[in-house]
Parts: structure tokens; sequence; C-alpha cells
DNA sequence: ATGTGGCTTGCAAACGTTTGAAATTTTTTG
DNA sequence: CAAAAAATTTCAAACGTTTGCAAGCCACAT
């Protein structure tokens, strides 16, 4: 491992001053002609790289931006990413993905170590203990500078940042509603774990769409998960052993959704015509698994590009502080086999 | 967005030089202890954040790693960034993730960046594009560097560099094993993009496996597909239309193998019973789907680990370097029901 | 009074690069 | 040939931090 050849180095090998070799290999018009020539070879034989640290430095930016993800091992999260590069990277901006596998921790530590490393924005996804815990404290300094902070995908109302997030409880809402357009009585849910805003906006859409349709709210049919394939397994069991066995599954997600139909299959029921089911997330998959899943699209790489362009709106948006920008994105209903018609 | 705070305003606001503020924050035993609980209470009451940019360059180190792949969505590329993190972020180090999408143009941009951003190792899985064009040239001052390079998953001999890989080759030998075993005779291979190492690693496993058992390799049951789902479903169709259909399916990764099972089925035929499906990945979704999947596992979080120890024992590792590490993580067949009993 | 030692603080250089202004060299012009 | 103009190069400062060394101050012993 050779220490990176410098300007300097350059400099004196060729007995002339830095100054020279830096406006030679940036093509400065008041170099000698033969002098640049000369330079920028050598330059490009001892494989000189331009020291970019020493630029963040001198112009105190970066051009590089902070996203923070609790996982990038999903369809939606990395389609996210892909949105807010898809914006960015054009412009010249460099993606710093910090993944907090749901801790609070890490999260706190990922913040500390970007605005130390001086990004220009961060894009937060807020892990689930930060959710649980409530607190907020490792964004306060975030606060202080005033730098951009944009929540993608769970909001925190505490804070006064730009949010984008998507419509979970109309998502949840039609989905339902599609469950009893199919006649479905009995829908159960299968919830996220509790407190977090995605679970709970497609909770209230669940409770008030049956509400709407005169249809009671059995506590006995919301059981919680933690969005795993695994956490659905047991739950769904307990559903058909209940005495009352439903005749429909809503999933907070694909995963669970996917969790649900393997037990169901396993225990000699049907799906749809004896158990319907309903996902969230619209993965990939859920089109060519059989039978091919229903599912509420949410638009991941839309969220990117929209937050993408909060950041970039940003000077606007923090002018008028006290109302910050929320864009909340429509997601829809996909209608696939898994929620067809009852026997 | 204000300006950050630096050292300097602390020590201009308390009349005293920068090196005694660096030194309180640093809890330097040279300081007056009076002195040191004031500034360090004003550092916090201002929110001051070290620049580590600055500390990158006076120490010309960053602790931070480059982490190049052509994908994040999936299971398997981010255990493999998850076992990276896993080993080297306990040492302080930072990863910087950087994602391809198979473009060389951004492999070999992000390669630059990099170098000029002074990371201290690169991880590189190489880009579908870059296997195909098979020119290297964006790797070259990495070599002049003699910066710590690794390959993972994909490998490239043309390059003196460490590099951990899976055993494609007996996974592939496996599966296709497995279903001979299960009274299979026709199997037919639904490849990956012809000229990648992946892709032609099994399906010389396939081939060489079938020559064994005395089967004839035909050519008409091998099909190309780029590794999506929807890539799987056309070649599927032609397999089943031969006259003599196959007996087996085996998928270069569980994707195709999905894709083909919903073919399969939609032509009213039976997943195990009439036709085996065997898929690669092991992705976590192929447990739970029916009938679940007979997958090749990779040990993605390993690959990760292992490449990670390749680079903290760097400097040995240089030393021999005509010869450098090349580590072959065994893969693993996972038998599950779409390849049972045929009927 | 003077020197000794301990405690505390400041100075200056360093990391690699860019850039306005000054200095030097070369060319042109009268 | 001298002076002015143009071309080319160098100087010095700046970005924010750390750190070896020098320096200041105070108390104490001689």
């Amino acid at each position: 491992m050779n220490k990176p050849v410098t300007i300097k180095d350059i400099a004196r090998k060729f007995r002339c001053s830095p100054s020279t070799v830096s406006r030679a290999l940036n093509n400065h018009p008041s170099i000698n002609e033969d002098t640049r020539r000369n330079l920028q070879e050598y330059a490009q034989k001892v494989g000189y790289q331009r020291n970019q640290v020493s630029l963040n430095l001198l112009n105190t930016k970066t051009a590089s931006i902070g996203v923070i993800v609790p996982t990038i091992n999903n369809y939606y999260e990395s389609a996210i990413i892909e949105g807010i590069d898809a914006v960015l990277h054009p412009l010249g901006y460099t993606l710093n993905i910090c993944v907090t596998n749901e801790q609070y921790l890490l999260e706190s530590e990922y913040v500390t170590k970007l605005l130390s490393n001086r990004v220009e924005g961060i894009f937060l996804s807020v892990s689930q203990e930060t959710y649980d815990f409530g607190h907020y404290e490792h964004l306060e300094n975030v606060g202080k500078r005033n730098l951009p902070l944009i929540f993608i995908d769970r909001d925190y109302e505490g804070f006064s940042a730009g949010s984008v997030t998507i419509d979970d409880y109309h998502g949840a809402f039609a989905a339902v509603e599609h469950l009893i357009s199919t006649g479905r009585k009995r829908i159960a849910h299968l919830k996220g774990p509790n407190g977090m805003a995605v679970t709970e906006q497609r909770f209230k859409g669940y409770t008030e769409c049956l509400t709407k349709y005169g249809l009671p709210v059995e506590e006995k049919l919301i059981i919680n998960t933690n969005f795993k394939v695994e956490s659905a397994l047991e739950p769904t069991a307990q559903l058909l052993q209940l005495e009352q066995r439903p005749d429909a599954i809503f999933g907070v997600n694909d995963q669970v959704a996917i969790g649900a139909m393997k037990v169901i299959r396993e225990k000699g029921w049907r799906v749809p015509e004896d158990i319907a089911v309903v996902g969230f997330d619209n993965s990939p998959i859920s089109a060519y698994i059989s039978p091919s899943l229903t599912s509420v699209a949410r638009p991941g790489r839309q969220i990117g590009e929209e937050a993408a362009r909060i950041f970039l709106n940003y000077p606007e948006a923090a002018a008028k502080k006290d109302n910050p920008v929320h864009i909340v994105l429509p997601s829809q209903l996909i209608v696939r086999d898994s929620s067809g018609k009852s026997k």
C-alpha cells in the first residue's frame, strides 16, 4: 500500500511550484502548453489521483449526502435509495448509505459520523428502536446545524423537517374494502409492531374500513408480527383455530401474508376459496407465487425522488421552518389471485 | 444551514488558542480542570462536532472502506455487506457502499471516487457489464497504489488481488445429482447470462454431473435468462412445448426457479410430481412459497466476513503478491418440496 | 533574591489543494 | 535597445485539527 502521489511530489520532481502543477492538471489557461502536457502525462503515468479530502476541507463542502435506513435487504428500501440516487447522482452528489439494522444506537452513531464528515444533508428512515424509545436526542445537533433533514417512510412529528411518506392509511383501507367487496365478513389483520407509524396507519385503515361497512373490529382477529415471514406462522395458526375462523387475512406486509398463506395451506384450507389473503408492498415476487398475491404497492423509487427534490429546494423549505414540507404519496392496490371470489 | 462551529470559533470566544480548545475537548491531561469544563460545556451547548474531514487530511487516513456491488436489492448481496460490516465496524471502519446497477461506467466512476476519497481498501463485486467487456482499466490506479482490493463473489483472474467466492460448481453439481437421485432423467437448465463466472461455473456443474451419470447434455434443454423472474417465463414455456418435455428444471437462481414454477403450473403440470424445480440462493422466501423450493444456499454473510479478514491481513497477503489469497466457500443444497419424488 | 520544578498555555508546522495577487520571464512594440 | 505588454510562474493564505516544543506563570525551597 503505497502513499498516494501528491501534487507536491510532482512539483518537486519537475522543480516547479505546486500551484503550477495544480493549474496544469486543471487545464488552467495561464499554463504553458508544454508544461501542461508534461505534467499531465507524468501525473497520468504515476497514477495521480486528486485528494478529495483536502478539497473538501478547502471548500468546506463535500457534495455528499447521508442516507440512513433500517435495512437494505428488501425491495422497498433499495428502491428508495435508487430514487434518491437517480436525482442526486447526476448533480454530483455522493450517497453515504448507513444501515442501522433497526437499532437506535447505530442510528445515533451514524448521525454523529455523518455530521462529523460534513455531509450536506441527511435522509433518515427512523429505526424501529428509535420509534419505540421515542427519543430523538441524536438529532439535536442536526437541528443546531440546521442541516437539511428529510424523514423517509417513517415520519416524526416532533421534529421540524421535511418528510416523504406514503399513504398507508388509504392503502390499507382500499385493501380491506376490496376484501369486503368479494364477500368477506371476518377479516383478520396480522399487524406490525405496535407504535410504529406504518403499523398504526395501516391498522387505522383496517379498523375504519370495517367500521364504515358495519363490520365489528374483533380483538381476536388482530395479532402482532415483526414484519418477518416467520413471525406470521404462529399467529396464523392461532387464527385458524378460532371457533369462528376468519375468511380473510390482511397482512401488514407481503412477508407475513406469504407466511400466512403457507400455514393456511398446511392446515388444509384453500387460498382464496376458503381464506383470502392480501399483503402490502407489492414486492416483485408477489406476482409469481401461487396463488399470486394481492398487495398494496408502495412507490419506493418515487419516495426517494421526492425526498431528493425536497433536499434540493431546502433553502426555501427551511425558510418556512415552522411549516416544513410533508409529502404523502398514494399507495395502490394491486388485485391478484389470492383475494379472488370466495367459494 | 449554518456553518459548523469550529475549534477556532470557540477559541476566539474564550480568548484562548485553538490548541487549548483541542486539548480540552480531547481531555488532554495538561489542561486546567476549569478550562476543560468550561470549554467542553460550551462546545456541547453550541453543538460542536469535530471536523472529521480535516482529521482525515491531517492523518492521511480515513478509516473508510469502499464496497462496490452490482445491486443491494437482494438477500445475498446485503448479507455480504452485513458480513463485512460485522467484522470492520467494531474496528472503527466506515463502509462506503456503492451500487453499480451492473454498469461498467458507474463501477469505474465509483472506483475513481473511492480512490480520490482515500479509502483504505476496496471490496469489489464486478458488474455484469465489466464482465462482458472484460476490461479492467478502471482498476489500474488501484494497482498502482497497491491498495487492498478484494474481489467478492465474482473473481477476476487477470488481477493480482484477494478474492472470496463460493463454490458454484459443486453447488450446481449437488443440485443436479439430487434431481437424478429422485429419478429425473431429462433435466433442463435455465442458465444465467453467458460469460459470467457464476453462470458458467453452475453450468459446468450441471453438465459434468449429467455426464457423470451417463445422461446426455441436450442443447434444447439449456436456455439463457438474465437472473430476473420475468426472464424465466418464456424459456420455461418453450421447454414445456418440447416433444420430450423435461422432468426437472434447474434454475440459475431462485428467481428464475420461481418464474419457472409459475409457468409450469399455469400450463397444468404439477411441481414436483410432473416436473421438479431446484433454485440457487436459498433466499428467505424459498422456504415459504408453495411448494417450498429446493435451493443451493450461498453463505453471503460469511463471504463478507472472510473478505474483511483478508483485508485486515493485507500487509501479509500483499507480500506474497504473486500468490494472492483466494478463498472458496462451500455452498449447500437445501432440499425442500419442489424436488420431491416424481409420480 | 534566585533558581527549580510543576502546571498551563501558546506557537508553528503539518496534511493536500486551490487561487488571487505579486513576481518573474518572455515577447512585442515603438 | 528600452519600455511596455503579455505570458508564465511563484508566493502566501486558507480550510480545521493535532501535537512537539517553547514559553509563561506560580509556588516553593534554598
